[in-house]
DNA sequence: AGAAACTATACTAAAATCGTAAACAAAAGA
DNA sequence: TCTTTTGTTTACGATTTTAGTATAGTTTCT
């Protein structure tokens, strides 16, 4: 019950970027501030841009950029650009063949965990990132 | 960032005792009910009873029993039974070191997961195991 | 052109999980 | 009391997931 390591890097390397004063950031600084190697940073730099939450600009002088405002990124959305949906339960996955029941619709824990797994979700994605701008 | 198997069919187990009308299930029928192997069932018992969620009874005509109220049951305490202290990031755990700083109360990141561990685990504690007694 | 920076895919080692096995202990009932 | 039924404990191996690394590119700026 606990989110990976790379999640969690991703929450640090997301923080590091939008307490940045340069706007582009080059991943190499991004790994010395979040203290994360720097091959690992660039693995999760890149799935941080493929969901959006950072743009990359290649070249010299180039680096990652924070692409939507702190108040919208919320920490489902870190955590589901890096370990995937969020899945309480192995059962609520697509490809999960229930051995239980033919249809998962009559499987009657399925209902059980998939109420669960979208309050979890919700709690998930209400918290964002500038919640965490001051405090700090 | 998933529950356990094993949590998943503690839910399950406890569930089907629930339902059941006798007080008193033996393991076998319970791990038939529940789709779980009898010795898997066995071990996740142990732990139930460990917790105080249910009782067991040994001997001739022996069996498990629910030992608290559906109503006082919640999904969290099932799932801290089986799978520990429910923490969503390894920094949270109190034999985790953090390479980062001395002090964990100065960790920028650790009050981010803990406030957000919390929030989560009472919505799991939230949520009673009568809540599911009807709807299915 | 060449250096700095990101991209993409694939791989390996370590850790956690899942489930099983075997031998043991305790209680109820005949 | 003794047999049956059930639970207890510890330990083990196979599988799966995670964590982190390696290699070989591609793009952009100077």
């Amino acid at each position: 019950m606990r989110i990976t390591h790379e999640a969690d890097y991703a929450v640090r390397i997301v923080y590091v970027l939008m307490q940045s004063e340069e706007p582009c950031v080059a991943a190499s600084k991004l790994a010395e501030a979040s203290g994360v190697t720097l091959r690992f940073t660039l693995k999760i730099l890149r799935k941080l841009a493929g969901t959006g939450i950072v743009t990359a600009q290649k070249g010299a002088n180039g680096g990652y950029a924070l692409a939507m405002d702190p108040a919208d990124i919320s920490l489902g959305l870190i955590i589901e650009s890096i370990d995937g949906p969020f899945e309480l339960n192995h059962c609520l996955s697509d490809d999960f063949d229930c051995t239980r029941v033919k249809d998962k619709k009559f499987c009657q824990f399925h209902h059980i965990f998939d109420s669960l797994n979208a309050k979890l979700k919700a709690e998930l994605y209400g918290i964002k990132m500038n919640t965490f701008k001051t405090h700090l």
